[in-house]
DNA sequence: AGATTGACTGCAT
DNA sequence: CATGCAGCCAATC
């Protein structure tokens, strides 16, 4: 790895690469806010944790399902495909939601890394 | 190079 | 609890 060069991480290429390894860290049954995901990978904002998930490759093994909101909810209009196949799979690893459509993140919610 | 948009968030109303 | 507004950073046009 490019020793030297550190300070600040000017890494830009690499910080799709940064929110897809900690994203990967979230384990099933569990969500984890574009804010949270943007703390821990620093030097990172929700807006870009969000467009890094809608360019996550289909391969990737990224669970962008499991990244949700601050306030507990799906980021999709309710009404939209992608809402509802986020939604499916959700609840298919156990995650619930109340009839306004959102999930206890203190019961759901990712502690964070190293919480495995 | 400037303007616009987007899977956001926190605070004020 | 719903709405509005500003701040935020990268990608696109």
């Amino acid at each position: 790895m490019p020793a030297g060069r550190r300070r600040k991480s000017r890494d830009k290429s690499g910080l799709y690469a940064r929110i897809y390894s900690v994203a990967r860290q979230i384990p099933p049954g569990r969500v984890a806010t574009y804010g949270q995901l943007a703390a821990i990978v620093g030097r990172c904002t929700p807006r870009v944790v969000g467009y890094a998930m809608a360019a996550v490759p289909p391969e990737e093994g990224v669970p962008w399902h499991r990244v949700i909101n601050s306030k507990g909810e799906i980021s999709f209009a309710p009404d939209t495909e992608r809402y509802l196949v986020q939604r499916d799979m959700l609840e298919a690893e156990g995650v619930e939601f109340d009839e306004r459509d959102r999930t206890d993140l203190r019961r759901f919610g990712w502690p964070g890394p190293g919480s495995d």
